[in-house]
Parts: structure tokens; sequence; C-alpha cells
DNA sequence: AACATTAGGGTTATAGTATAACATTTTAGC
DNA sequence: GCTAAAATGTTATACTATAACCCTAATGTT
């Protein structure tokens, strides 16, 4: 496994967070929810990583960080609210969290998922809920929720070496 | 939610449970896979049920049933074993397995799971396979795995109550 | 049959993930 | 300021999974 994670494109990371916790702060002022400090710098650390962070990971991190030592419900409570909001996405595969880039408008969870430099990289196609919604319907089941994995490689280790 | 698991459609589990046995000794002999004797009750008793079952549950049943006590590792190998084979599919969201009804054939574990009484069932299409790997396609993504789990309403909750 | 080799399973301990229950602090509205 | 509600702190514990080591059972030789 690479050492550094790699994004499927290069871009300018620092950007994409400080623009996901305004747009974040933003959104729970519009809905009047509170985006504490606590709250803010969890998401801050689960933006920072292209890879989904894991609770007990998140929690070595704030340690480091900022002299706060947090117990492991305080880490699940801040998860809590971010992902009633829509503003983390759950890898259930991975047991571990990921920012979401499109918190604005309400989404069930699709990821790609690199096992090479372990980056997530959420799907953002309609087409795909379409037919999960319709391939449920055949069954006359009433689809609430979803969340799909694709597992496997991407562009750069692929194209690098895929071992 | 309900006392006892609905599937969605009334049928006679107890033959589904012995095909399943069934094909899963035929599959396995084929393939020169051991189908030992705990192996085999570990793929009962998760057939037995609708329900997808966590391996503490599978290890509870296994004391109950047979005299035979087990510890962790044991149901651990055992599932591993059955997951290799294809014979059970492993429901993330649940930290549970269930049964597959086609092990005869490769592919990939998309669920419907029924919020209120819990039963499982496998989604049999290939067009969701198919759009899947189209739009990991657009990514340059290589797809090696994926899992879907569609949470809701089964058609008996759906009309019965929903709560 | 004796032997070596390997796969399967038993046992103990521990790692990793998550939540219950209750105390305290902070915030917002009055 | 006072109150009620929300957020966070704290302790303990439940649930899920694997590491490491040992023994037994099955298989394939000679």
């Amino acid at each position: 496994m690479p050492q550094k994670p790699v994004a499927f494109h290069r871009h300018n990371h620092s950007h994409c967070v400080s623009s996901a916790l305004a747009e974040a702060q933003e959104l729970c002022t519009e809905r009047g929810a509170r985006l504490t400090p606590l709250r803010r710098q969890v998401l801050e650390l689960v933006w920072r990583s292209h890879r989904p962070l894991g609770a007990y990971a998140l929690m070595d991190l704030l340690a480091e960080e900022s002299t706060r030592r947090v117990a492991p419900p305080t880490v699940y409570r801040a998860l809590d609210f971010l992902l009633e909001q829509g503003l983390i996405h759950r890898i259930n595969g991975l047991n571990a969290f990921v920012g979401c880039p499109t918190p604005n408008e309400r989404h069930q969870s699709h990821f790609l998922l690199c096992r090479s430099c372990g980056v997530a990289k959420e799907m953002e196609s309609n087409d795909l809920s379409t037919v999960i919604r319709k391939t449920a319907e055949v069954d006359g089941f009433l689809v609430e929720s979803d969340s799909l994995e694709v597992n496997g490689l991407c562009p750069s280790c692929r194209s690098s070496d895929g071992a």
C-alpha cells in the first residue's frame, strides 16, 4: 500500500476543507443546528483525510491536535450530529467516516473505495439511486435509505501498480 | 416491531433450508472444499433464520442446539469459510450474516432489509450490477466487489403497519 | 501401517468498536 | 439572573472481531 493517500485527482485539499467547513456552518445556521467547536473540529479532521477515519483514530487526532482528550461517547455524539446533518457519511465496511462534499442536497451513501491507497470518493449519480429504487419496487419494497460501497482500485493505483 | 419474522412471501422454509444445505454440499464437493459438521451446522443455523444473524447469536444457538460450546474464533472461522465459498453474505450495516440462495453463481451482496420485521431478501438483478460497474467506470475506477444494503419496509410490513 | 504435511478446530487473551447511565457545564429564552 | 434544554464529561460496560498458540484429524506419501 502506497505511503501517501492519493486522491483520484490532484487538488488543493486545504481549500476543500475550508470550503466544506464554511458550507457546513452555513447549513447549520440555516437549519438552526449548532456546529459547536467540538463538532466543527471533528468535521475538520474528517475532511482533512481523504481516507475514511474511524472513531478511535479521530479521538487520537483530537488528543494530538488540541490537548483535548475526549472519551468515546463524546466523539460518537459529534459523529451522530454530523451524520444527522448529512455533513459526513459512514462507511460500514470500514467502520469509518468521511466528509460529504454535497451536504446541501440529501442523498444516500454511495462510495468508491480504493483498497490500495484507501481513498474514498463519493459517487454522484442519480441513475444509480433511480435503478436501486426501481429494483426494490419490483419486490414491493419501500426504500427509506440505502448504502453502496464499491471496492477496487482508483485510477492512480490502477495504473501505478494495483498490488 | 412484529414478534415473528415475516418473509416477503409465505413459503415452506424448512424446505429452503434443506435444499440450501444439499446445494452447499454439492458445490463444496465439486470444488474440493470441506463442508465439515461445524461449518454445515453454522450454515444451517444461518439459513433457518430469515433475519441476518450475528456471530455471537450463532454461538448461542450452537450452544443451545448441540451442547457444543464454541468460542468466537471457531464461529468466525466457519463464517469465513462460508463467505469464501459464497454460501453466505455479510450484511455490514448489521454485523450479521445471511444465507445466499444462489451460491452457484458468483455475485455481489445486494440486499433489501426490512427495518420492521428484520427480514433480508437478496436482490437478484443484473441491471443493478451493470449500472454500478458503469458508474464506477466513469471515474476510471476498477471494480473488484461491491455491497448494497437497502433499508426500508418489506411488502408485509408496509401494508400492516410500518411503524 | 508409519510417517510427514496440512487443514481444521480448541483455548486464552486481547484488540477494536460502540453505547448505557449518570454528572456537569453551557446555551438560549424568558 | 433563572430556568429548561442541549451539549459535553465521566465511568463503566457491551458488542464485535482477531492474534497467537496448541492439539487433533484428515490426506498423501512411502
